[in-house]
DNA sequence: TATTGTTATACTCTATAACTATA
DNA sequence: TATAGTTATAGAGTATAACAATA
């Protein structure tokens, strides 16, 4: 029941659509990662670090979502807990140039199992075409300009 | 470049590729709602009281994503703002009921043609079909069993 | 006994500005 | 002057448990 209906529903809104997807989806990872101790923003710092390799750490915010000062707050503890490492560059003494660790990685390699089980369990419920189309929609509007 | 090919590439990962679309979509609204000193949290209360009408607080935590003591907390600042108002449900004297006011139907009315404008562009360069469709696969994604 | 909502608490992230070091 | 990152700070949300009132 709308009582404004020149206001779409917040099913077809955009922003409310994305976040309850998103809901949906982190809700079985976020158990998951509280099994480890590992808050939803350091799992994707781990992810980020894991796919690109060393990188600095304007790039790790930008593609983690976070604002730096989050990074490197996170950073520091990371680095404390041996899951990545940091150094000076050489180059530009500016930059920190960022890595994952062994122990990094294992953290990632040690719940493979579980994140496919999760993922497997959406897939089973949407089919795997549907799911590879939203993945495809969602890059596109990932990439639009605002 | 991928470190561990047998963990998906962050874009093909779920929970990271909506975040990542939902920051782009989020990003012209941020400023939107930064210009009248409203919360991403407060805005989703108040397009859902606008769609549901009169609804218990259980009910606006799950629509709007939010837990039970975030409303507690938001809707107080809300009710001394003016832009909810709650009643004691007389059958039930557990259930607070509550609405939004003509007030903060007015902040979402007021805002209408920016928040066209923003979904507009997105749809412009996406196209109103891939935009339909997209919609379509985060309704069904969001109501997958976890 | 279970449910609705509130309160309390600890933790974390967000957002911004000011600052340092380097380019 | 501009950029990369750090520090400081205020504000807000997250998550959990304990609690009160009601069913």
């Amino acid at each position: 029941m709308t009582t404004q209906s020149h206001i779409k529903s917040t099913a077809r809104s955009l922003p409310i659509a994305l976040l309850r997807a998103r809901e949906t989806v982190m809700s079985p990872i976020r158990d998951m990662l509280q099994s480890i101790h590992l808050t939803e923003q350091k799992w994707r710092v781990l992810r980020v670090l894991d796919e690109l390799g060393e990188v600095e750490q304007s790039t790790i915010a930008h593609e983690a979502c976070l604002l730096l000062p989050s990074v490197t707050r996170i950073l520091r503890t990371m680095e404390a807990e041996g899951q990545i490492s940091r150094r000076r560059d050489s180059d530009d003494k500016r930059r920190t140039m960022v890595t994952i660790t062994n122990a990094g990685r294992s953290i990632l390699t040690d719940n493979l199992a579980a994140s496919l089980a999760i993922t497997g369990n959406i897939e089973a419920q949407m089919g795997q075409e549907k799911l590879d189309q939203l993945l495809d929609l969602l890059e596109e509007l990932q990439a639009v300009r605002t």
